[in-house]
DNA sequence: CGGATGCTTCGGCCCGGGCCGAAGCATCCG
DNA sequence: CGGATGCTTCGGCCCGGGCCGAAGCATCCG
C-alpha cells in the first residue's frame, strides 16, 4: 500500500509460486535441478502421473518460463529455463528443509552435488566457494566493471596450481560472482572460472559423475585442497565414488 | 526416481511454495519483505481481502514458518521468519521479474531498498557488497571455521575509516557471508558487520529511511565511496531523500 | 509402408481451498 | 464498567485447476 510497487509486483510473484506449488510439477523441477535435462516421458515418470498429466504440467511450466524444451525427434527434452530458476528453486528447498535441518542434504546423492557440481562450465558447491575464498584471501581479485579481474597476486596463485590463464576474450564475461544456492554463497563463474575447471578436469583432481555431480579425486585432494584455507580440508563427502 | 531424495523431499518443496502462491498471501509477503513488521490489519489491507480471509491466511503462513507473530495487546504483529525466508521470497520476485527486467527496480521505493537496507543489523544492498568487496580486494578477510577474521590489512583498511573494531565476542558470529538477494551476491553480516553500519551512521555517512531503507549521505559520498574501488561510484540513486 | 513409440489435446469428473458475513473473544479506553 | 477496536473462528458458497482415458498427431524403425 505504502509501496506502490507491491499492488503490480505481487500477483507475478504469487504466478512464479503457483509454477512450483503442486506436487507433480514440484518433483519434475526438483528432477531437472538434480539431473540438468529429462524427456516428458522420464518427467512424467519421476512426477509419477501419467503422461497426459505430464505434459499440462510441462505447458503450464514453459508459459512460466521455467524450463525450456528441445525437440529430438519424437522426444521432447526439457530443463531448466536459467540459473536464476535454479536458484529460487534451491533457496524454496532450503527454506523447505529447514526444520529437519540436516535429513534432505543428508542423502549422499544430494551431499555430493552440494560439495561439488558444474554449474554451466564452470565449478559450483562448497569446493568451490572454497576456491573463490582463497583467491579473495590472497587479493587475487580486483572488482572491475561489475566482475573481476586478476591481480598479480591472483595469477601467482592460479600459476602455483599450473594455471596460466588464457587472456580475456572479448565476448563474454572474464569473471563474475556467480551465486551458489546450495552454499548461499558466492563461487566464481565466467571464462576464468571455466578454465580453472577444465584445469581441475584435465589434471585428473575431478571427475564428472551422474547428472551434475563432480567427484574430487585422491590427485584433487592432495594437489588442490591443501591450497584452499583452513576450512576447506575437513567436511567433504568421501571423495572416491 | 534415479534420485531417491526426489522422492520424500519434493511434497515439502510443493508446500513452500504453496505458501506463496496466493495473490493475497503474496502481497502480503511482499509487504513484509520491505517493511519489516505489520499488524494483521495492516496486512489486510495490503492484500486488499477482508480480516476474516487474512486471518486465515496469515494462520497458514504461521503454520509454514514463513512468518512469526508478537501479540502487542489487542494488536497482533507480524515478520518475516528469517533470512532464508527473505531471500527464498527475493528470489522468486527476481524470477518474477525477469521479463520485464527493468520495470519492477525502477520503482524509486525497491530502487533505493535495492542500493542500500537494513538486514539484522547490518548494511545490505549493492553498497554493503562493495564494501565486502573493497575489504576482500586488499586480502583484508581469511576465511576460519565457517567464517572470516580481519587481517592486519583488513584492521587498516578499516582505520582508514575511521573504525577501530571491538574484539569479537564468544557469543556471536563475528564476521560472515550474507546472501544479498537483491544483488544475488554476499555481504558481511556479524558483529563486524553491525559494528560498520553503526559507525557509518555514527559518522552521518548513512541513515535509516522508511521500513528496511537506508540512504547515503552526501558525507557518505564524499567520505565512504571512494574508499570502495572503482564501480561502486557510479550508478547509486541520488543520494539525498 | 505400417505398426510402435512419444507426446499432446480434449472432455468430463471432482475436490481443495479462497471468499465473505456473522458471531465470538480479548484488550483497550473513557 | 461498557462500548469500541482488533482479531479469529465458524459455516456455507463457489470455482480454478489437477486427474485420467481416449483420441489424435508426428516420428521412428523394420
Amino acid at each position: 500500500m505504502l509501496i506502490p510497487m507491491a499492488a503490480s509486483h505481487e500477483p507475478r510473484l504469487a504466478r512464479v509460486a503457483a509454477a512450483v506449488a503442486d506436487p507433480a510439477r514440484s518433483r519434475m523441477l526438483a528432477y531437472l535441478l538434480s539431473g540438468e535435462y529429462a524427456s516428458a516421458g522420464e518427467l512424467a515418470r519421476a512426477a509419477d502421473v501419467t503422461a497426459a498429466t505430464a505434459s499440462g504440467h510441462l505447458a503450464r511450466l514453459l508459459d512460466a518460463h521455467f524450463v525450456v524444451v528441445e525437440p529430438r525427434g519424437r522426444h521432447r527434452y526439457y530443463r531448466l529455463a536459467d540459473a536464476d530458476v535454479a536458484h529460487a528453486l534451491e533457496a524454496l528447498a532450503l527454506v523447505a528443509e529447514r526444520d529437519p535441518h540436516d535429513r534432505a542434504w543428508a542423502h549422499p546423492e544430494r551431499q555430493r552435488l552440494r560439495y561439488a557440481r558444474c554449474c554451466y562450465g564452470h565449478l559450483a558447491g562448497r569446493l568451490a566457494v572454497d576456491v573463490f575464498d582463497a583467491l579473495q584471501a590472497c587479493g587475487g581479485l580486483t572488482a572491475r566493471h561489475g566482475g573481476y579481474v586478476l591481480t598479480q597476486a591472483g595469477c601467482q596463485w592460479l600459476a602455483n596450481l599450473g594455471l596460466e590463464p588464457q587472456p580475456a576474450s572479448a565476448r563474454r564475461r572474464y569473471a563474475y560472482a556467480c551465486l551458489d544456492w546450495s552454499e548461499r554463497r558466492d563461487h566464481l563463474g565466467g571464462q576464468l572460472a571455466d578454465e580453472f575447471y577444465r584445469h581441475c578436469t584435465s589434471r585428473g583432481w575431478m571427475q564428472r559423475s551422474v547428472g551434475r555431480v563432480v567427484v574430487l579425486t585422491p590427485a584433487g585432494v592432495r594437489e588442490l585442497l591443501p591450497r584452499l584455507g583452513a576450512g576447506a580440508l575437513h567436511d567433504g563427502p568421501a571423495p572416491l565414488t
